[in-house]
This record gives structure tokens, C-alpha cells and sequence, in this order.
DNA sequence: AACCTATATAGAGAGTTGTCTATTCATTAG
DNA sequence: CTAATGAATAGACAACTCTCTATATAGGTT
């Protein structure tokens, strides 16, 4: 049911955390900046960007039929990346029919960039 | 003197990129993705963005000074990130007395904001 | 039910990265 | 000039990451 728990997760109990502030703005502690390496580490692979770009471009894209060809890379390196993808909730996955169809998620990367406002 | 020429650089000749553009806009090249990768490596490291977050909650830090004793790395360590930062561009220093001083590039961290805006 | 076929997982190997110690460089202070 | 000190470089090693091939899983299709 992919992670999507994290700074900037839409917050269950209303209360609008201050973890999204810029960076700038007050020095990191060790667990939140850990925390947000993690999160730029994600968008620091040129595969995964292009991913998440040719889903945000096409709106909806299915794995194989519409990424593996593109991307020139094999349809496991695919499914890696579409993971990790997932796991840092930047896409939501959705199976119709024998295909799963990926879309971004519009919030969390509004979130990062959020962050890295000076 | 520090590359500081990629995409959002001053643009020499005013031609104002759309290199710029959110990720999520249209697909993107595999030139423009493994920059944008190399970008986003830069800030996938803690001690990077606690470097990054305490020179610009200060304003202004010197590196040995103010900066190797609260990360707890050994000052080669910080020097060796500084140098990435600032190869990056998001910050600058500058030499006065026998300290580097540093500063946060305020239009870089804003580029990269740009960037993933959905 | 049997077979496809899209997707996911496992495991391995190459390359990259972050950290350290040791050393060098450079500049200021005395 | 010499000594001291802040900063940068060099080299090594461990850990992580990205990619691949091979294989397993799942669930539509006929």
C-alpha cells in the first residue's frame, strides 16, 4: 500500500507540520536531514526523473507498454525504479486491466519544492 | 571561480531558458536528466543540507569555525562538501582574515524549487 | 483449466560516493 | 623570516546504488 508516510504526508491530524519549511531557514536536525537526503536522493537518478516527467507529461502512463521502450532500459530496471517511485509516494500506481497505470502526485512534489524555497 | 554554468545560470544572453520548466511539463531529454540528477545528487546528502541549512540560517558561516565542530565530521569532510556546494552554486564564499566565509545562492535553491513544481 | 503476458523479485557485478587519516598549500601573525 | 593555523588535496576503504539476467508471481484470456 505504498509509504507515503513522511514530512509533508498529508497530516491525519490537522495539524499543519512546520517540516515543509525551507531549509535555509533554521539549521536541520540529524533525523530531518537524513530524512530529506533521502527524499532528493530519489529525484537523483536521471531515470527516475525521466519517469516521473513522462508520466507527468502523458498524465497517465502504463509500465511496460509505455516506459520500458522509451527509456531504452531494461522492463526490471524499470520496475526498480517505478518502486522506489512509489515508495516515496511522488506516483500512485493503479491496475486496469493487465496493465498498471502510474500518475504523479502532485502535492508531494509541491512539498520538496516548498523546501527548497530561499 | 566556481561552475556556476548550467541550466537557470544568469543567462549571458538574455534569453530567458525554459530549462526551467517543471519537471512534469513534458518529458524529458536524457542530457537534461542526468543534470538535473547531478543537481538533486547535490542534495542528497545530510551533511550537504545541514551545511547548506546552517549557512543560510546564519546568513553567513565560516567553515572551519562555525561549521565542522556542530556537523561532527572532520573538517577534510566539510571541505570536500563545501566544494560540491559550492560547484553547484548554491553557495559562494569569499576569503576575509584567514577564514572562508560562506553564503547561500538564493536564485540557485529557488531554480531547483521551479523544477518541481507540478 | 491451461496458457500468456505484464509485473515484481532475487542475486550479482560494476561503478560511484562519503568518510577518514595524512599531507600539502597558503596566508596571517609575531 | 619563521612559525602557526585555516583550508584544500591525496589516497584508501567501506557502503551504497544502478543495471543487468534469470526467475517467480499474478491474474486476465481463450
Amino acid at each position: 500500500m505504498d509509504n507515503v508516510t513522511d514530512c509533508c504526508a498529508p497530516a491525519g491530524d490537522g495539524a499543519p507540520p512546520d517540516c515543509c519549511a525551507p531549509i535555509v531557514d533554521e539549521p536541520l536536525t540529524v533525523e530531518r536531514a537524513e530524512r530529506l537526503a533521502g527524499r532528493f536522493g530519489v529525484l537523483a537518478d536521471p531515470t527516475r526523473l525521466r519517469l516521473l516527467s513522462l508520466i507527468g507529461a502523458k498524465g497517465e502512463a502504463c509500465a511496460a507498454c509505455e516506459m520500458v521502450e522509451p527509456l531504452g532500459v531494461s522492463q526490471p530496471t524499470v520496475s526498480h525504479h517505478l518502486k522506489i517511485l512509489r515508495q516515496a509516494g511522488l506516483v500512485v500506481s493503479e491496475k486496469r486491466g493487465r496493465w498498471v497505470y502510474y500518475r504523479t502526485v502532485a502535492q508531494r512534489l509541491a512539498a520538496l519544492s516548498r523546501i527548497l524555497q530561499a
